[in-house]
DNA sequence: TTTAAACTGTGTATAAATTACACAGTAGAT
DNA sequence: ATCTACTGTGTAATTTATACACAGTTTAAA
């Protein structure tokens, strides 16, 4: 009982426990029409050799989200992309080495426009499909599968499919990315509909190349 | 750059750079027909005398969730109260005395059955209508709004009611529930067609007394 | 104890949203 | 020139959500 009252009654003092806090980061890539998850090899312990989410120290005078923009920009030279917060993970033990708490974050890139490099602790990077992920070192299995579910929630709720497409694409195009991603096969006719209707997207009055019937192009409306 | 580069190659060593993470909490009661937030206030410098969500130190050895648990303990004496987990809050400058990132959560409790307590840090403390909170300290009034917002996200997902109610309740008493959280009129028979067939609820056979009509009283089926 | 007031409990018709489904036209490949 | 694989389009059927009224029960007041 006691414990729990001095937590209560403590207020932030300059002597204040303290703890490490990483960010992590699910970024999410579609290629091969696939949904595919970047993944890095760890060069160093623990959990050497393991697959894991790209991640990184929150460092002081950066909050978590410049963190993670730092953590996208050293992976894939992007800058400026949109993020989004997915949840803390507190346990106790979660990290051998001492108490680390981390805050996982979800990301969206176009795998084709930014190559991925390994570099430092990182002896490996792998655009990997979201269906079958390895065992991955700490507790990122969790954070991984959390922050997928994030992003299907987010993709029906708001329609939001940041970065994932190119400038241009064909309603085809979109409509595999969210087959891909919510993993079910949309109607054509019916994703057309729906999809025109929220009048997010600008017709270029652009066709492809290259594929048969001539489609659209459309772009994301700027508003 | 270079400090970008030093984020990403940076992994977790016993000295890495700490720093203070706390716990609010945005717990919310139902009283007087009406959907309360508990606010505590601040005694103590910084934001002395200022309204505030209660919340504490993450302290050495104890989860997030844990420590919440014991800020609703000491505040309400409530155990094992079902809490959910809102955002994280990183801000650099968010806490006058130093760097401190906090962890947002909420919990839905019955305010009748625990009284609170005003202790050590805390002069006061009040259940207040959610629609009209007052300037809190620190950037608690954003803490309070997600809080809030997620909490009728849950609601209209998953119809979670978790501890607002008695354990015996009206349909009435729970759609005016309904009402205050989601702050709108629902149609009493269609709002009973649907509560009804999600088979959440089990009828008691008993009907409450001192109301006109003589309701009868539901419980939560346990699964 | 009678009456009035306030509540409970119930079903159906209408509107809105979602789903299922087929064929003609166009561009690429042979 | 022809075949193939794709695009683009509308309507009917189903499901889901919304609007709405009246008879029965209990309490409170006369």
């Amino acid at each position: 009982m006691t414990k729990e009252l001095e937590t209560l009654v403590t207020t932030v003092k300059p002597t204040s426990y303290e703890c490490t806090i990483t960010v992590d980061c699910a970024i999410f890539g579609f290629q091969d029409n696939e949904l595919k998850i970047l993944l890095v090899k760890r060069s160093v312990e623990p959990f050497k050799d393991y697959w894991m989410l790209p991640g990184g120290m929150m460092t002081e005078g950066m909050t978590m989200e410049e963190s993670v923009s730092n953590v996208l920009y050293g992976l894939t030279g992007i800058n400026n992309v949109h993020i989004e917060q997915v949840k803390c993970y507190s346990d106790v033990d979660r990290h051998p080495v001492k108490r680390v708490v981390t805050v996982c974050f979800y990301a969206l890139v176009k795998p084709e426009n930014h190559p991925v490099i390994a570099k430092n602790y990182v002896s490996d990077v792998v655009w990997h499909s979201v269906n079958e992920i390895p065992k991955l070192g700490f507790d990122h299995n969790t954070l991984a599968v959390d922050a997928l579910a994030k992003l299907r929630q987010n993709l029906k709720e708001n329609l939001i499919f940041g970065e994932l497409l190119p400038e241009k694409f064909t309603l085809k195009e979109l409509q595999d990315l969210y087959e891909s991603i919510l993993d079910e096969s949309l109607d054509r006719r019916n994703f057309r509909k729906k999809i025109l209707q929220t009048d997010l997207l600008l017709a270029t009055n652009e066709k492809k190349a290259g594929v048969k019937g001539g489609p659209e192009l459309y772009s994301i409306k700027k508003k």
